[in-house]
DNA sequence: ACTGGTTGACGAACACTGTTCTACCTAGCG
DNA sequence: CGCTAGGTAGAACAGTGTTCGTCAACCAGT
Protein backbone atom coordinates (compact mmCIF):
# COMPACT_ATOMS: atom_id res chain seq x y z
CA UNK A 1 0.00 0.00 0.00
CA UNK A 2 1.43 2.93 -1.11
CA UNK A 3 2.03 5.67 1.91
CA UNK A 4 0.27 9.24 0.89
CA UNK A 5 2.38 11.79 -0.58
CA UNK A 6 3.06 14.96 1.27
CA UNK A 7 1.37 18.30 -0.51
CA UNK A 8 3.91 19.89 -3.08
CA UNK A 9 4.46 23.21 -1.51
CA UNK A 10 4.42 25.21 -4.73
CA UNK A 11 1.32 23.75 -5.54
CA UNK A 12 -1.58 26.07 -5.41
CA UNK A 13 -3.76 24.47 -3.03
CA UNK A 14 -7.07 23.70 -5.16
CA UNK A 15 -9.92 25.87 -5.14
CA UNK A 16 -12.31 24.78 -2.15
CA UNK A 17 -15.31 23.19 -3.39
CA UNK A 18 -17.78 25.17 -4.56
CA UNK A 19 -19.83 25.73 -1.15
CA UNK A 20 -23.92 25.30 -1.74
CA UNK A 21 -25.55 29.25 -1.12
CA UNK A 22 -27.33 29.68 2.21
CA UNK A 23 -30.95 29.50 2.08
CA UNK A 24 -33.51 29.35 4.46
CA UNK A 25 -34.01 25.41 3.70
CA UNK A 26 -30.57 24.37 4.29
CA UNK A 27 -30.75 26.17 7.57
CA UNK A 28 -34.08 24.56 8.45
CA UNK A 29 -33.08 21.44 7.66
CA UNK A 30 -29.39 21.57 9.63
CA UNK A 31 -31.75 22.97 12.78
CA UNK A 32 -33.93 19.86 12.67
CA UNK A 33 -30.53 17.89 12.45
CA UNK A 34 -28.88 19.00 15.01
CA UNK A 35 -32.46 19.36 16.88
CA UNK A 36 -32.95 15.17 16.22
CA UNK A 37 -28.86 14.71 17.16
CA UNK A 38 -29.30 17.07 20.54
CA UNK A 39 -32.67 18.69 21.04
CA UNK A 40 -33.45 21.86 21.18
CA UNK A 41 -30.91 23.55 23.42
CA UNK A 42 -28.21 21.97 20.39
CA UNK A 43 -29.53 24.08 18.10
CA UNK A 44 -28.05 27.44 18.24
CA UNK A 45 -27.37 29.69 15.41
CA UNK A 46 -23.45 29.17 16.34
CA UNK A 47 -24.03 25.42 15.44
CA UNK A 48 -25.86 25.83 12.21
CA UNK A 49 -23.69 27.97 11.16
CA UNK A 50 -20.48 25.39 11.99
CA UNK A 51 -22.51 22.58 10.52
CA UNK A 52 -22.95 24.71 7.10
CA UNK A 53 -19.57 25.88 7.07
CA UNK A 54 -20.37 30.07 7.40
CA UNK A 55 -20.55 32.55 10.21
CA UNK A 56 -23.30 32.33 12.63
CA UNK A 57 -24.42 36.28 10.86
CA UNK A 58 -24.88 34.92 7.44
CA UNK A 59 -28.00 33.27 8.68
CA UNK A 60 -29.71 36.59 9.47
CA UNK A 61 -30.19 36.98 5.97
CA UNK A 62 -32.55 34.15 5.47
CA UNK A 63 -34.21 33.72 8.68
CA UNK A 64 -35.19 37.06 11.48
CA UNK A 65 -34.37 35.36 14.75
CA UNK A 66 -33.97 32.26 16.31
CA UNK A 67 -37.63 32.16 16.77
CA UNK A 68 -38.30 32.35 13.40
CA UNK A 69 -36.24 29.56 12.25
CA UNK A 70 -37.90 27.61 15.71
CA UNK A 71 -41.12 28.06 13.82
CA UNK A 72 -39.82 27.28 10.71
CA UNK A 73 -38.56 23.92 11.69
CA UNK A 74 -42.00 22.88 13.50
CA UNK A 75 -43.61 23.86 10.25
CA UNK A 76 -41.02 21.46 8.19
CA UNK A 77 -41.89 18.38 10.75
CA UNK A 78 -45.73 18.89 11.11
CA UNK A 79 -45.38 18.05 7.33
CA UNK A 80 -44.57 14.54 8.21
CA UNK A 81 -47.80 14.08 10.24
CA UNK A 82 -50.08 11.94 7.79
CA UNK A 83 -53.37 12.47 7.29
CA UNK A 84 -56.27 10.04 6.12
CA UNK A 85 -57.42 9.62 2.66
CA UNK A 86 -60.73 10.86 3.12
CA UNK A 87 -62.75 11.87 6.40
CA UNK A 88 -64.84 9.06 7.51
CA UNK A 89 -67.68 10.78 9.74
CA UNK A 90 -68.42 7.68 10.73
CA UNK A 91 -65.49 7.18 12.31
CA UNK A 92 -64.65 10.50 13.46
CA UNK A 93 -63.15 9.66 16.98
CA UNK A 94 -60.92 7.01 15.14
CA UNK A 95 -59.78 9.21 12.74
CA UNK A 96 -59.18 12.29 15.37
CA UNK A 97 -57.61 9.71 17.33
CA UNK A 98 -55.09 8.07 14.49
CA UNK A 99 -54.45 11.92 13.71
CA UNK A 100 -53.46 13.08 17.22
CA UNK A 101 -51.33 10.04 17.80
CA UNK A 102 -49.47 10.58 14.56
CA UNK A 103 -49.07 13.81 15.12
CA UNK A 104 -47.61 13.43 18.60
CA UNK A 105 -44.97 10.56 17.50
CA UNK A 106 -43.61 12.66 14.69
CA UNK A 107 -43.37 15.42 17.35
CA UNK A 108 -41.62 12.69 19.41
CA UNK A 109 -39.59 11.88 16.89
CA UNK A 110 -38.38 15.32 17.09
CA UNK A 111 -36.79 15.49 20.39
CA UNK A 112 -38.45 18.80 21.96
CA UNK A 113 -39.71 20.49 18.88
CA UNK A 114 -43.13 20.67 20.80
CA UNK A 115 -42.20 22.99 22.80
CA UNK A 116 -42.05 25.05 19.94
CA UNK A 117 -46.13 24.61 19.67
CA UNK A 118 -46.81 25.44 22.62
CA UNK A 119 -48.66 28.31 23.31
CA UNK A 120 -48.87 29.46 19.53
CA UNK A 121 -51.47 29.13 17.21
CA UNK A 122 -51.12 27.21 14.01
CA UNK A 123 -50.70 29.24 11.05
CA UNK A 124 -48.33 27.57 8.34
CA UNK A 125 -49.86 25.25 5.98
CA UNK A 126 -48.62 22.15 7.37
CA UNK A 127 -50.19 22.80 10.47
CA UNK A 128 -53.43 24.17 8.90
CA UNK A 129 -53.93 21.26 6.68
CA UNK A 130 -54.39 18.96 10.18
CA UNK A 131 -56.79 21.68 11.03
CA UNK A 132 -58.82 21.48 8.53
CA UNK A 133 -59.21 17.92 8.38
CA UNK A 134 -60.13 17.71 11.84
CA UNK A 135 -62.81 20.32 11.26
CA UNK A 136 -64.31 18.75 8.29
CA UNK A 137 -64.63 15.13 10.27
CA UNK A 138 -65.75 16.62 13.35
CA UNK A 139 -68.38 18.93 11.50
CA UNK A 140 -69.82 15.94 9.22
CA UNK A 141 -69.78 13.61 11.93
CA UNK A 142 -72.47 16.58 13.58
CA UNK A 143 -69.80 18.35 15.88
CA UNK A 144 -71.37 22.02 16.45
CA UNK A 145 -68.82 24.54 14.49
CA UNK A 146 -67.66 26.49 18.06
CA UNK A 147 -67.24 23.00 20.05
CA UNK A 148 -65.18 21.86 16.92
CA UNK A 149 -62.74 24.51 16.94
CA UNK A 150 -62.87 25.08 20.98
CA UNK A 151 -61.68 21.36 20.63
CA UNK A 152 -59.22 21.70 17.99
CA UNK A 153 -57.15 24.00 20.58
CA UNK A 154 -57.77 21.32 23.56
CA UNK A 155 -56.67 18.39 21.34
CA UNK A 156 -53.65 20.36 20.37
CA UNK A 157 -52.76 21.30 23.56
CA UNK A 158 -52.63 17.28 24.59
CA UNK A 159 -50.30 16.72 21.62
CA UNK A 160 -47.91 19.47 22.73
CA UNK A 161 -47.79 18.63 25.87
CA UNK A 162 -47.73 15.10 26.00
CA UNK A 163 -45.10 15.02 23.28
CA UNK A 164 -42.88 17.72 25.46
CA UNK A 165 -43.19 14.88 28.32
CA UNK A 166 -42.21 12.26 26.14
CA UNK A 167 -39.22 14.26 24.93
CA UNK A 168 -38.20 14.20 28.62
CA UNK A 169 -38.15 10.62 28.81
CA UNK A 170 -36.67 9.37 25.55
CA UNK A 171 -34.01 12.32 26.96
CA UNK A 172 -33.75 10.51 29.89
CA UNK A 173 -33.26 7.03 27.99
CA UNK A 174 -30.46 8.72 25.66
CA UNK A 175 -28.92 10.11 28.43
CA UNK A 176 -27.96 6.39 29.59
CA UNK A 177 -30.49 6.56 32.56
CA UNK A 178 -32.69 3.31 32.93
CA UNK A 179 -36.17 4.22 32.40
CA UNK A 180 -37.54 1.34 34.50
CA UNK A 181 -34.64 2.42 37.76
CA UNK A 182 -36.58 5.86 37.02
CA UNK A 183 -40.16 5.16 37.23
CA UNK A 184 -39.36 2.64 39.92
CA UNK A 185 -37.59 5.06 42.24
CA UNK A 186 -40.77 7.25 41.46
CA UNK A 187 -43.12 4.55 42.25
CA UNK A 188 -40.96 4.46 45.60
CA UNK A 189 -41.20 7.83 46.24
CA UNK A 190 -44.82 8.00 46.35
CA UNK A 191 -45.14 5.09 48.17
CA UNK A 192 -43.17 5.85 50.97
CA UNK A 193 -45.32 9.65 51.11
CA UNK A 194 -46.42 10.36 54.62
CA UNK A 195 -50.06 7.95 54.52
CA UNK A 196 -52.01 10.43 56.61
CA UNK A 197 -51.53 13.29 54.12
CA UNK A 198 -51.51 10.78 50.69
CA UNK A 199 -53.39 7.89 51.39
CA UNK A 200 -54.11 7.70 48.33
CA UNK A 201 -50.63 8.18 46.24
CA UNK A 202 -49.30 6.44 48.59
CA UNK A 203 -51.28 3.05 48.31
CA UNK A 204 -51.71 3.92 44.43
CA UNK A 205 -48.03 4.27 43.59
CA UNK A 206 -47.64 1.42 41.56
CA UNK A 207 -50.30 2.26 39.69
CA UNK A 208 -50.29 5.84 39.29
CA UNK A 209 -46.82 5.01 37.41
CA UNK A 210 -48.02 1.89 35.67
CA UNK A 211 -48.31 2.20 32.32
CA UNK A 212 -46.65 3.21 28.67
CA UNK A 213 -46.60 6.70 27.60
CA UNK A 214 -48.58 5.78 24.24
CA UNK A 215 -51.26 4.00 26.18
CA UNK A 216 -51.91 6.96 28.42
CA UNK A 217 -51.52 9.19 25.69
CA UNK A 218 -54.57 7.50 23.81
CA UNK A 219 -56.31 6.84 27.09
CA UNK A 220 -56.26 10.59 27.32
CA UNK A 221 -57.61 11.28 23.98
CA UNK A 222 -60.02 8.59 24.41
CA UNK A 223 -61.60 10.58 26.97
CA UNK A 224 -61.72 13.63 25.48
CA UNK A 225 -63.15 12.30 22.30
CA UNK A 226 -65.67 10.52 24.32
CA UNK A 227 -66.69 13.86 26.13
CA UNK A 228 -66.74 15.62 22.99
CA UNK A 229 -69.20 13.14 21.62
CA UNK A 230 -71.83 14.28 23.82
CA UNK A 231 -71.87 17.58 21.99
CA UNK A 232 -73.10 15.77 18.61
CA UNK A 233 -76.52 17.20 17.96
CA UNK A 234 -79.29 14.52 17.75
CA UNK B 1 -32.96 74.87 54.84
CA UNK B 2 -29.73 73.62 56.45
CA UNK B 3 -27.37 72.53 53.80
CA UNK B 4 -26.37 68.62 54.60
CA UNK B 5 -22.91 69.10 56.44
CA UNK B 6 -20.05 67.08 54.47
CA UNK B 7 -18.75 63.94 56.73
CA UNK B 8 -15.95 64.45 59.00
CA UNK B 9 -13.11 62.00 58.09
CA UNK B 10 -11.71 61.31 60.99
CA UNK B 11 -15.42 59.65 62.05
CA UNK B 12 -14.98 56.12 61.07
CA UNK B 13 -17.78 54.99 58.51
CA UNK B 14 -20.74 53.69 60.17
CA UNK B 15 -21.05 49.75 59.76
CA UNK B 16 -22.92 48.78 57.08
CA UNK B 17 -26.56 47.79 57.72
CA UNK B 18 -26.16 43.85 58.42
CA UNK B 19 -27.87 42.05 55.93
CA UNK B 20 -29.65 39.03 55.98
CA UNK B 21 -28.24 36.00 55.46
CA UNK B 22 -28.94 33.83 52.23
CA UNK B 23 -31.23 31.66 52.68
CA UNK B 24 -33.25 29.33 49.86
CA UNK B 25 -36.33 31.20 50.71
CA UNK B 26 -35.48 33.83 49.90
CA UNK B 27 -33.85 33.10 46.72
CA UNK B 28 -37.17 31.65 45.80
CA UNK B 29 -38.75 34.84 46.54
CA UNK B 30 -36.84 36.82 45.11
CA UNK B 31 -37.06 34.55 42.01
CA UNK B 32 -40.91 34.96 42.25
CA UNK B 33 -40.97 38.62 41.92
CA UNK B 34 -38.99 38.76 39.41
CA UNK B 35 -40.66 36.35 37.57
CA UNK B 36 -43.88 38.37 38.09
CA UNK B 37 -41.92 40.93 36.81
CA UNK B 38 -40.65 39.83 33.76
CA UNK B 39 -41.38 36.15 33.10
CA UNK B 40 -38.66 33.25 32.97
CA UNK B 41 -36.69 34.79 31.37
CA UNK B 42 -36.12 37.51 34.02
CA UNK B 43 -35.05 35.00 36.41
CA UNK B 44 -31.59 35.17 36.10
CA UNK B 45 -28.88 34.01 39.11
CA UNK B 46 -27.16 37.32 38.33
CA UNK B 47 -30.39 38.81 38.83
CA UNK B 48 -31.47 37.41 41.46
CA UNK B 49 -28.04 38.11 43.32
CA UNK B 50 -27.93 41.66 42.45
CA UNK B 51 -31.47 42.06 43.80
CA UNK B 52 -30.30 40.39 47.21
CA UNK B 53 -26.90 42.46 47.09
CA UNK B 54 -24.72 39.29 46.55
CA UNK B 55 -22.89 37.58 43.55
CA UNK B 56 -24.52 34.96 41.85
CA UNK B 57 -21.90 32.46 43.01
CA UNK B 58 -23.53 32.51 46.68
CA UNK B 59 -26.50 31.47 45.39
CA UNK B 60 -24.86 27.67 44.90
CA UNK B 61 -24.89 27.44 48.64
CA UNK B 62 -28.53 27.31 48.37
CA UNK B 63 -29.71 25.94 45.34
CA UNK B 64 -28.27 23.32 43.19
CA UNK B 65 -28.96 24.53 40.05
CA UNK B 66 -31.25 26.98 37.61
CA UNK B 67 -33.14 24.17 37.62
CA UNK B 68 -34.14 23.07 40.78
CA UNK B 69 -34.50 27.23 41.16
CA UNK B 70 -37.46 26.63 38.88
CA UNK B 71 -38.70 23.91 40.85
CA UNK B 72 -38.88 25.08 43.78
CA UNK B 73 -40.46 28.46 42.77
CA UNK B 74 -43.11 25.88 41.17
CA UNK B 75 -43.76 24.32 43.97
CA UNK B 76 -43.75 28.00 46.05
CA UNK B 77 -46.76 28.85 43.92
CA UNK B 78 -48.35 25.78 43.81
CA UNK B 79 -49.48 26.53 47.81
CA UNK B 80 -51.52 28.98 46.48
CA UNK B 81 -54.17 26.66 44.25
CA UNK B 82 -57.13 26.61 46.72
CA UNK B 83 -58.79 23.60 47.46
CA UNK B 84 -62.36 22.68 48.70
CA UNK B 85 -62.99 21.88 52.17
CA UNK B 86 -63.55 18.12 51.58
CA UNK B 87 -64.75 15.83 48.50
CA UNK B 88 -68.13 15.98 47.55
CA UNK B 89 -68.45 13.07 45.40
CA UNK B 90 -71.79 13.70 44.12
CA UNK B 91 -70.25 17.21 42.53
CA UNK B 92 -67.13 15.99 41.53
CA UNK B 93 -67.01 16.73 38.07
CA UNK B 94 -67.55 20.75 39.65
CA UNK B 95 -64.53 20.00 42.22
CA UNK B 96 -62.46 19.19 39.85
CA UNK B 97 -63.21 21.75 37.36
CA UNK B 98 -63.33 24.31 40.15
CA UNK B 99 -59.28 23.22 41.43
CA UNK B 100 -58.28 23.20 37.57
CA UNK B 101 -59.39 26.78 37.09
CA UNK B 102 -57.62 28.00 40.62
CA UNK B 103 -54.40 26.29 39.21
CA UNK B 104 -54.56 27.61 35.74
CA UNK B 105 -55.11 30.67 37.18
CA UNK B 106 -53.00 30.77 39.72
CA UNK B 107 -50.21 29.44 37.29
CA UNK B 108 -50.97 32.17 35.08
CA UNK B 109 -50.63 34.83 37.58
CA UNK B 110 -47.23 34.07 37.80
CA UNK B 111 -46.68 34.60 33.63
CA UNK B 112 -44.72 31.15 32.43
CA UNK B 113 -44.35 29.62 35.40
CA UNK B 114 -46.28 27.08 33.82
CA UNK B 115 -43.69 25.95 31.30
CA UNK B 116 -41.56 24.60 34.64
CA UNK B 117 -44.45 22.29 35.19
CA UNK B 118 -44.46 21.10 31.89
CA UNK B 119 -43.23 17.69 31.29
CA UNK B 120 -42.08 17.27 34.89
CA UNK B 121 -43.55 15.16 37.70
CA UNK B 122 -45.12 16.26 40.80
CA UNK B 123 -43.26 15.48 43.60
CA UNK B 124 -43.56 18.74 45.79
CA UNK B 125 -46.20 18.70 48.88
CA UNK B 126 -48.10 21.65 47.96
CA UNK B 127 -48.31 19.66 44.56
CA UNK B 128 -49.13 16.31 45.92
CA UNK B 129 -51.75 17.42 47.96
CA UNK B 130 -53.87 18.49 44.66
CA UNK B 131 -53.20 15.52 43.40
CA UNK B 132 -54.14 13.84 46.23
CA UNK B 133 -57.58 15.81 46.48
CA UNK B 134 -58.62 15.00 43.07
CA UNK B 135 -57.97 11.43 43.19
CA UNK B 136 -60.11 11.02 46.34
CA UNK B 137 -62.81 12.88 45.00
CA UNK B 138 -62.82 11.15 41.34
CA UNK B 139 -62.07 7.90 43.43
CA UNK B 140 -65.45 8.37 45.37
CA UNK B 141 -67.33 9.45 42.62
CA UNK B 142 -66.86 5.76 41.10
CA UNK B 143 -63.66 6.67 38.60
CA UNK B 144 -61.57 3.30 38.73
CA UNK B 145 -58.03 4.11 39.97
CA UNK B 146 -56.20 3.90 37.12
CA UNK B 147 -58.84 5.83 34.93
CA UNK B 148 -58.58 8.24 37.45
CA UNK B 149 -54.79 8.41 37.64
CA UNK B 150 -54.27 8.64 34.30
CA UNK B 151 -56.94 11.26 34.17
CA UNK B 152 -54.71 13.33 36.47
CA UNK B 153 -51.98 13.42 33.43
CA UNK B 154 -54.62 14.84 31.19
CA UNK B 155 -56.09 17.33 33.52
CA UNK B 156 -52.31 18.51 34.62
CA UNK B 157 -51.30 18.90 30.45
CA UNK B 158 -54.41 20.85 29.84
CA UNK B 159 -53.74 23.16 33.04
CA UNK B 160 -50.18 23.91 32.32
CA UNK B 161 -50.59 24.11 28.66
CA UNK B 162 -53.42 26.49 28.54
CA UNK B 163 -51.51 28.44 31.61
CA UNK B 164 -48.59 28.77 29.58
CA UNK B 165 -50.49 29.73 26.79
CA UNK B 166 -52.05 32.12 28.53
CA UNK B 167 -49.03 33.59 29.51
CA UNK B 168 -48.45 33.97 25.69
CA UNK B 169 -51.43 36.30 26.00
CA UNK B 170 -50.96 38.33 28.86
CA UNK B 171 -47.27 39.18 27.72
CA UNK B 172 -48.29 40.56 24.89
CA UNK B 173 -51.02 42.64 26.65
CA UNK B 174 -48.09 43.61 28.97
CA UNK B 175 -46.19 44.50 26.30
CA UNK B 176 -48.61 47.50 25.01
CA UNK B 177 -49.63 45.23 21.97
CA UNK B 178 -53.61 45.43 21.63
CA UNK B 179 -55.02 41.76 22.25
CA UNK B 180 -58.39 42.62 19.96
CA UNK B 181 -56.09 43.86 17.45
CA UNK B 182 -53.71 40.63 17.42
CA UNK B 183 -56.99 37.71 17.25
CA UNK B 184 -58.39 40.18 14.45
CA UNK B 185 -55.24 40.11 12.45
CA UNK B 186 -55.57 35.99 13.36
CA UNK B 187 -59.32 35.91 12.31
CA UNK B 188 -58.08 38.00 8.87
CA UNK B 189 -55.62 35.97 7.97
CA UNK B 190 -57.54 32.74 8.82
CA UNK B 191 -60.28 34.20 6.51
CA UNK B 192 -57.87 35.33 3.74
CA UNK B 193 -56.55 31.27 3.73
CA UNK B 194 -56.79 30.01 0.06
CA UNK B 195 -60.80 28.72 0.34
CA UNK B 196 -59.66 25.66 -2.06
CA UNK B 197 -57.60 24.02 0.50
CA UNK B 198 -58.92 25.37 3.50
CA UNK B 199 -62.53 25.92 3.00
CA UNK B 200 -63.40 25.43 6.71
CA UNK B 201 -60.69 27.43 8.90
CA UNK B 202 -61.20 30.63 6.19
CA UNK B 203 -65.35 30.36 6.16
CA UNK B 204 -65.08 29.65 9.89
CA UNK B 205 -62.30 32.42 10.93
CA UNK B 206 -64.67 34.33 13.56
CA UNK B 207 -65.43 30.87 15.28
CA UNK B 208 -61.93 30.14 15.51
CA UNK B 209 -60.79 32.81 17.21
CA UNK B 210 -64.10 33.36 19.24
CA UNK B 211 -64.51 33.21 22.86
CA UNK B 212 -62.09 34.74 26.04
CA UNK B 213 -59.64 32.27 27.56
CA UNK B 214 -60.85 31.38 30.70
CA UNK B 215 -64.23 30.20 28.92
CA UNK B 216 -62.45 27.95 26.07
CA UNK B 217 -60.25 26.39 28.86
CA UNK B 218 -63.14 25.88 30.91
CA UNK B 219 -65.03 23.93 27.80
CA UNK B 220 -61.85 21.90 27.27
CA UNK B 221 -62.03 20.75 31.21
CA UNK B 222 -65.82 20.27 30.60
CA UNK B 223 -65.77 17.67 27.54
CA UNK B 224 -62.38 15.91 29.67
CA UNK B 225 -64.81 15.78 32.06
CA UNK B 226 -67.68 14.81 30.47
CA UNK B 227 -65.82 12.60 29.01
CA UNK B 228 -64.13 11.24 32.13
CA UNK B 229 -67.88 10.66 33.82
CA UNK B 230 -68.23 7.85 31.06
CA UNK B 231 -65.70 5.49 33.27
CA UNK B 232 -67.70 5.56 36.43
CA UNK B 233 -68.54 2.05 37.29
CA UNK B 234 -72.57 1.43 37.36
C1' DA C 1 -6.60 29.43 73.89
C1' DC C 2 -5.47 27.04 69.81
C1' DT C 3 -6.26 24.08 65.82
C1' DG C 4 -8.61 21.85 62.19
C1' DG C 5 -12.66 21.06 59.58
C1' DT C 6 -16.82 22.65 57.53
C1' DT C 7 -19.76 25.74 55.33
C1' DG C 8 -21.32 29.99 53.36
C1' DA C 9 -20.05 33.96 50.63
C1' DC C 10 -18.31 35.68 46.43
C1' DG C 11 -14.92 37.51 42.70
C1' DA C 12 -12.84 35.96 38.63
C1' DA C 13 -13.02 33.23 34.96
C1' DC C 14 -14.78 29.88 31.72
C1' DA C 15 -17.54 28.51 27.87
C1' DC C 16 -21.18 29.61 25.88
C1' DT C 17 -25.66 32.43 23.83
C1' DG C 18 -28.36 35.68 20.22
C1' DT C 19 -27.68 39.55 17.77
C1' DT C 20 -25.84 43.87 15.65
C1' DC C 21 -22.50 46.50 13.19
C1' DT C 22 -19.32 47.10 9.68
C1' DA C 23 -16.72 45.85 5.73
C1' DC C 24 -16.31 43.30 1.70
C1' DC C 25 -17.67 40.86 -2.40
C1' DT C 26 -20.57 39.55 -6.20
C1' DA C 27 -24.31 39.74 -9.34
C1' DG C 28 -27.43 42.27 -11.92
C1' DC C 29 -28.96 46.39 -14.16
C1' DG C 30 -28.80 50.75 -16.70
C1' DC D 1 -18.21 50.76 -16.61
C1' DG D 2 -20.43 52.37 -12.39
C1' DC D 3 -23.86 51.79 -9.14
C1' DT D 4 -26.95 49.33 -6.16
C1' DA D 5 -28.74 45.61 -3.63
C1' DG D 6 -28.15 41.64 -1.26
C1' DG D 7 -25.47 38.03 0.73
C1' DT D 8 -21.50 36.77 3.63
C1' DA D 9 -19.11 36.87 7.80
C1' DG D 10 -15.66 38.57 11.45
C1' DA D 11 -15.62 41.24 15.46
C1' DA D 12 -17.86 42.85 19.11
C1' DC D 13 -21.55 43.57 22.36
C1' DA D 14 -24.32 42.28 26.18
C1' DG D 15 -25.74 38.73 28.20
C1' DT D 16 -26.18 33.47 30.36
C1' DG D 17 -25.18 29.39 33.99
C1' DT D 18 -21.66 27.55 36.41
C1' DT D 19 -17.07 26.30 38.46
C1' DC D 20 -12.87 27.22 40.91
C1' DG D 21 -10.29 29.16 44.40
C1' DT D 22 -9.98 32.13 48.37
C1' DC D 23 -11.48 34.01 52.60
C1' DA D 24 -13.97 34.39 56.87
C1' DA D 25 -16.87 32.70 60.40
C1' DC D 26 -18.32 29.14 63.24
C1' DC D 27 -18.00 24.94 65.84
C1' DA D 28 -15.99 21.00 68.12
C1' DG D 29 -12.17 18.85 70.15
C1' DT D 30 -7.84 19.05 72.64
Amino acid sequence: MTAQMPPVPWHKARKAEARQPLSQAAIVETGIRILDAEGLSGVTMRRIAQDLDTGPASLYAHVSNKDELCELMLERIAGEIELPELPDPAHWKEQVKEICLNAQRVYTSHRDIALVSLGSIPVGENQLRIAEFMLDVMLQAGIPPQVASWALDGLGQLIDSDAYEACAYTDRLQRGDDLDAYFTSVEEYFGKLPPDRFPLISSMAATMVQGDGDDRFAFKLDVFLRGLESYIEQ
